[in-house]
RNA sequence: CGCGGGGUGGAGCAGCCCGGUAGCUCGUCAGGCUCAUAACCUGAAGGUCCUAGGUUCAAAUCCUAGCCCCGCAACCA
């Protein structure tokens, strides 16, 4: 059975282009992924963790058009920004692809061949609002008009924000383009490429029910849709900036159009494995990730908000399964809730809630990472407020984990000359916590093989905490009055626990358990899981080496600091 | 009767699938220790497990009905 090893293989929900991303954004995709990829590649696995820019649609253009640049400029400039931020996130991506990008072309083009081919396009004539003014066809959103049935005056073409009805845009007085105001507006026939999604309903219901390890969310999602029955989708749009329908496709009737953003965003995850391998000279390589065979050792993981659950549990599945070449398919989905903003939604536009290159502006990377992994929206939507942030901070990085590094290491420092003590040997008290923490390392361990963040947060203090519980019981400080043997080895157990605590901290806060690693020895590019028995792992540092005492790891979150953060990200009121 | 998730001590959560002394973190109170970021360790108080029925020897856990909060409702990414 040793026949090739397992791989993993990784992929967020793809962030789209249209500005920098919020914490709800960031922890139900790619944080989580990231934790996820990096304890995978700490145990040896083979791992891939794949993420890239989703970019294109009418909302990309009109983004643009605001920004007063042109739609490639935009993009480029966008990407950029959010890679820079995400890097500095310590997103640990192997590749960080764009949409946009020619392997994406390739293959979106090439998936809609199978499907035409394969009967399971139709050619369907719809009836579209199009704006002279504009010179472009109007999505149904960006028609503004007065409410049939509530009179509100700035109703949008798919439903009434304020009475909630579902409109067509065809029903609203008055209608005006939302773009440019102009009310010369016309309805154009245009014809479109239609999914047949309805064929694939026995398929995908049998598919899902063989999902056992998915989080309910997920399947209940996707359950839902199935049991709603699936309408066949549009994947075409009259709109500039997407894939562009080959010639080949629809009878020639599609001149000019291009897929749907939702038909060729996550087609990215193959195209942005494409782009890795083209980035690394690894020719084909990225097809043994994806496709026939070689792709059968692979374990496909997705992570995503659970907005884009139906997308990755019916679209995207529809189009590999109608292509019917031997692509992958998700094995593990994870789906997150979302979390809130003291009780409301993040608003860009409304400048409530915290955006990713502002958070880094106030705190280090690793505060954010630990506060999202340990309250990962899993079970319900969560919620955000700097009170609790600050008392997750303080307590858990600052109180048990900063602390006890910087208790054991200044003691070292200051009776044993910063060295590795050798004197003495491990005793009752050092057995009981060898077992215990067997225990808890396990449990650590298969909390993050079942993709269970907030289990595997709290599991990983609990860690932490039997290192203070260990130093209080065994009380070096008290022991080096009458027993010097019994106090270095106490010492000795101290500081192959910050050994520990470095290698077990490194997915999720990976600069701190760098830094906290550092202090005992020189730290690899990735600190490997410990998998030999803690009796083993606790009993490795060499006796004699120094080590170097780290300053405080976790500064604590102040009153004052919470009232200015309140002040400028807005709080319970605005 | 659109759909889904949630409703557990002051706050945030686990337990519910596979019924059987209600568990964790924060907060509060008391004690200990003094190596440490006024931190750590120990102990205590505090719960009608949304409501009302039902099944059962036994229900937070299963069934029925209702109430409340959140999200989604497909061309919106």
């Amino acid at each position: 059975m040793t026949k090739q090893k397992k791989c993993v293989l990784i992929t967020s929900a793809l962030p789209y282009i249209n500005g920098i991303k919020h914490l709800g954004n960031l922890v139900g995709s790619m944080l989580t992924a990231d934790v996820f990829a990096r304890f995978q590649r700490a145990r040896g696995t083979e791992t891939l963790f794949i993420c890239a820019t989703d970019e294109h649609g009418s909302t990309t253009e009109l983004a643009a058009l605001e920004a007063g640049k042109d739609v490639v400029t935009f993009c480029a400039e966008q990407h950029a920004a959010q890679k820079d931020v995400c890097e500095r996130f310590g997103l640990s991506w192997d590749h960080f692809g764009r949409s946009s990008n020619r392997p994406n072309h390739e293959l979106t083009q090439h998936l809609a061949r199978q499907l035409w081919k394969n009967g399971h396009l139709d050619l369907r004539t719809t009836k579209q609002v199009y704006s002279n003014a504009d010179k472009r066809f109007l999505s149904d959103r960006y028609v503004i008009g007065t409410c049939p049935h509530c009179g509100y005056p700035n109703a949008r073409g798919d439903q009434c924000e304020n009475c909630t009805r579902v409109l067509d845009p065809a029903d609203l007085i008055d209608p005006r383009s939302a773009i440019s105001g102009s009310t010369d507006l016309e309805i154009r026939d245009s014809t479109h490429l239609f999914l047949k999604q309805s064929q694939f309903v026995p398929q995908l219901r049998d598919w899902i029910a063989s999902k056992k390890d998915w989080p309910i969310l997920v399947t209940s999602i996707a359950n839902k849709w199935l049991d709603e029955g699936l309408h066949d989708r549009g994947i075409t749009r009259d709109v500039e900036w997407g894939v562009p329908v080959p010639d080949d496709i629809g009878n020639g009737k599609l001149k000019g159009k291009v897929f749907y953003v939702w038909f060729d965003a996550p087609i990215e995850y193959i195209g942005a494995t494409w782009e890795w391998a083209d980035a690394n000279n690894k020719g084909d390589a990225w097809k043994r990730w994806w496709f026939g065979d070689p792709a059968k050792n692979v374990t496909y993981y997705q992570f995503m908000g659970k907005d884009n659950v139906p997308f990755h549990t019916v679209g995207f599945p529809v189009t590999i399964m109608g292509s019917r070449e031997p692509w992958k398919l998700v094995d593990r989905l994870k789906g997150f809730n979302y979390i809130n903003y003291y009780g409301g939604k993040f608003s860009t536009s409304q400048k409530r809630g915290v955006f990713m290159d502002a958070a880094l502006e106030i705190l280090p990377a690793d505060y954010w990472r630990y506060y999202l992994t340990a309250n990962a929206p899993e079970g319900s939507d969560s919620n955000f407020t700097w009170e609790h942030f600050a008392s997750v901070v303080n307590k858990d990085l600052a109180d048990v984990l900063g602390n006890f590094v910087n208790r054991i290491t200044r003691f070292c420092v200051s009776r044993f000359e910063g060295k590795v003590p050798g004197e003495g040997s491990y005793g009752a008290e050092e057995q009981a916590l060898i077992e215990e923490l067997d225990t808890h390392v396990k449990m650590y361990t298969d909390h993050f093989d079942a993709i269970e963040f907030r289990k595997a947060s709290a599991e990983l203090r609990a860690i932490w905490v039997a290192g203070n519980e260990y130093l209080t019981r065994a009380a070096p400080w008290t022991a080096i009055k009458a027993d010097r043997a019994r106090a270095a080895a106490a010492v000795r157990m101290g500081l192959n626990l910050v050994h520990l605590f470095g290698h077990l901290s490194w997915p999720i806060i990976p600069a701190a358990g760098r830094a906290i690693h550092h202090a005992i020895q020189p730290s690899p590019e990735i600190i490997p899981w410990p998998d030999e028995p803690m009796s083993d792992f606790l009993d490795q540092l060499d006796p004699g080496q120094s080590i170097n005492a780290p300053d405080v790891l976790f500064a604590k979150i102040t009153d004052e600091q919470i009232a200015t953060w309140m002040e400028r990200f807005g709080g319970p009121e605005s």
